[in-house]
DNA sequence: CGGTAGGGATTGTTGAACAATTCCACAAGA
DNA sequence: TCTTGTGGAATTGTTCAACAATCCCTACCG
């Protein structure tokens, strides 16, 4: 019984089964949760897109240095989440309407290719059902936020068959960035909703494993995505830096 | 004449083709500056990879404070040029065999997709051209060193291709800590020169405009790449960790 | 020989200080 | 009315000094 709490130890000291603790030891810098706290922030909305990020204010909000946070100001700016203003200060940024375009021209490239390289893997398999089955069950309580994400969740499972970590990265990124573009329409509520039966479609596939027909699916997806985002940002983007001007 | 220097205004008070010289006015912080001296040093194999990176020495040397210095740190880490171990400082970066997997995963991903969705751009292809004429003349003249840096210039090109900001970003990342891994390997002379011929048949085929075909010799060409360096490399990053820890 | 208790060096973080720059309101002038 | 200075307040850029926390190495001790 006991020797169950015993290391078991191979040989040369390695203990099997033990590095996914790591992340668990690892202790961050304050820069660092300073940075994770004002990401989550800015993912949610509290940080809305063009506002300012004061040194002061967020320096004493969380209690922490100037210099700290703008180590973690660093960071974000380098995820193209904030912007960052030589002596005016760091912004939420503003996707344009040209990121927008290269945001959806670099998901195409990587979901797809993703999804054509599929190999079977029956345990991403399950997690990429889990998450359309999640967007299913916000659409049928109408929770529109929760389709959102879970839509998000979805294609980053998508990308992760790549089995890339930086890839999962990247995709990550470009996610957030994304939400920045949803937090300006404002209207997330109908935009996934319609998507919802093509999840299912490319499931299918997928489980099917047929990476050409479920890329060839994603493609038209990620087209027809781009395209109503783009059509209805162009205005949007330029009001919400408009308004910013006039405030 | 006269004329000619002054304001063309429309109307709205906008100044038409005058965005271009936006980033000419852009100046930069000193952490940014930093940063890129930091950056280019790593590059050219100054500073070598495992090599701890002292703040006190590094900030008196560059005439910066701390707290400027960490900021450039932070840019770096975050590049996977730097490795940052809390309260024992920062490093550069030595590359896992895993990492040069990775980093071949998505150059596969990305050179491939950019090459096969090729379109006609006279004026890149041209640029490609440059690139491998570049390589054949160092290669003529022994200079490996700059034969090393012809061949990164034409897979960005390559890369390039994609009309992408962020792809071109990426793959310059990707080039970058390629580097820390020849500058592990120490022998970049001959690893580059034998592929010289696949760059001219590579550069024919896009220039024939046959998407498809180029691609199967980049996945090709990479594909062999990578098992070569690969297989040279597991037990040299061992050996530069270990003399890291011996030292 | 292994463990451990110093102690020096380095990083982590803060707070204050000052310079540089931007912003804004207001006045002066065409 | 519109543009053009001109102050001063507010904010950022950067440095510096200080202290706590941590690591690393050495010497000591059982």
């Amino acid at each position: 019984m006991a020797g169950s709490l015993v290391p078991v130890v191979i040989e040369d000291g390695v203990v099997p089964g033990l590095e996914a603790d790591r992340g668990l030891v690892t202790r961050k810098s304050t820069a660092e949760r300073v940075a994770g706290v004002l990401r989550k922030r800015i993912a949610e909305g509290f940080f809305l897109p063009g506002g300012r990020l004061s040194e002061q204010d967020i320096g004493n909000a969380l209690g922490v240095s100037r210099n700290t946070l703008r180590e973690a100001f660093r960071l974000l700016t380098h995820e193209r989440l904030l912007a960052h203003e030589l002596n005016r200060g760091v912004f939420v940024r503003i996707p344009s309407v040209e990121d927008v375009v290269d945001i959806y021209r670099v998901r195409k490239i990587i979901e797809c290719a993703a999804v054509r390289g599929l190999k079977a893997k029956p345990a991403s398999f399950a997690r990429i059902k889990e998450k359309v089955e999640i967007g299913d069950e916000a659409a049928r309580t109408g929770n529109w936020k929760d389709l959102g994400t879970a839509n998000v969740w979805f294609h980053q499972e998508l990308a992760a068959l790549s089995g890339s970590e930086r890839v999962n990265e990247l995709v990550g990124r470009l996610t957030a960035e994304l939400r920045l573009v949803f937090h300006i329409m404002a209207e997330p509520r109908r935009f996934h909703e319609r998507y919802l039966p093509r999840n299912h479609e490319i499931l299918d596939r997928i489980e099917a494993g047929d990476g050409p027909g479920a890329e060839q699916l994603l493609l038209k997806y990620l087209d027809d995505a781009e395209e109503q985002l783009v059509g209805a940002y162009a205005d949007r983007a330029e009001a919400a830096r408009a308004a910013i001007a006039a405030e």
